[in-house]
DNA sequence: TTTACAAACGAACGTTCGTTTGTATATGCT
DNA sequence: AGCATATACAAACGAACGTTCGTTTGTAAA
């Protein structure tokens, strides 16, 4: 008869799901060690405080964008394909980490201002690779918008950060049918 | 020497205000009077709880976007003058009603079972406006898009709703501005 | 078999939570 | 002028909060 132990990233991995459905403040300690089938208090032993599971979820959801976007970098030749690869990789990471990215998106206006502050600058960094794609492709004709590449950054992402309030990811559509669409909505 | 005196409005008010910026869970009724210069047990002269607050804003803004869906409803003859009418008039509440909407689309989760479900058919027979517009569009020519009203209308609301994460009311673009770059965008 | 350690418990800490109660005081109405 | 009512205070309630503490448990290494 072994008994069930867990590890910091079990609680994390809780964390995120909680912190995305209840949000931060509406998840308490007994609450996130109920899911796990412990006491509020054991989960000291993983963590020092609230606020660390906070920083660990959001920072891992900021992580996941910011690989993305490199792995992005060096896709294709035209503005357009570079942006395309960055909606695709976006949507990946929505659909494989949804309570995450719920947090992430949620949940980090709650941070301390030190932690805050760097979840800001990671989300303009990542903003402004969705800018320089969508600069170039008005640059180089493989983009035709009336709208300038900051402007036009803000309303693609508005849409890709959308995903998480309505995907269902048991539903019919899957991730590339959802990635085509929104091409075919921002692009065609 | 007259003491300072405040109505229910008063205080939904400033509900609004605080549940917007530091959400439901994150704000207490002590911060809420601290607000109004009164104690927190001081409110309950004009609520009964603090989730009459939140019922009280949040229904007040379904009621805002869904007298703006109405106002719609007899504009212009092709969908795609219904379509921008409904996407002028959301950005016309989003920018004047702020702290109702913030709390609208991001504080409505944490209502009881009865009224999210009020609020949740609610947003249902709103959206449904936004797909008819966009299925007559298509069909009467005015509209030229790759993909179908349900997703079409998931789309549109998605760059509508975001307005208030990023759009500054102080800042150069007014609303104006604003309704004319996002139909660029999507009519374009 | 002993030693060591990480994981979890269960009780308790001080604080804050939403809310209730009883009382004082202004204001509007007759 | 006097009274009813609305508004606000001040104190207090029990419950829940995040967290700490001393202790127990199970497992693995020596």
């Amino acid at each position: 008869m072994t008994t069930t132990r867990h590890s910091r990233a079990d609680v994390v991995a809780a964390a995120g799901r909680l912190f995305a459905e209840r949000g931060y403040h509406g998840t308490s300690m007994r609450d996130l060690g109920g899911e796990l089938g412990l006491l509020g208090s054991s989960l000291y032993s993983h963590v020092t405080s609230k606020e660390d599971l906070l920083v660990a979820v959001v920072e891992r959801g900021a992580e996941l964008f910011d690989a993305s976007a490199r792995a992005a970098e060096d896709v294709g030749t035209s503005g357009a394909e570079r942006l395309r690869a960055l909606i695709s990789g976006h949507v990946g990471v929505v659909v494989a980490h949804l309570d995450e990215v719920r947090t992430f998106l949620n949940e980090a206006r709650f941070l301390d201002i030190v932690h805050r502050s760097r979840i800001v600058a990671a989300r303009d960094a990542y903003e402004a690779e969705f800018r320089r794609a969508i600069g170039d492709g008005l640059a180089d004709g493989s983009l035709d918008w009336p709208i300038d590449p900051k402007m036009g950054a803000i309303l693609v992402l508005s849409i890709l950060n959308a995903i998480e309030r309505w995907y269902d990811p048991d539903g019919p559509l899957d991730p590339a049918a959802l990635v085509q669409r929104i091409w075919g909505f921002v692009a065609g």
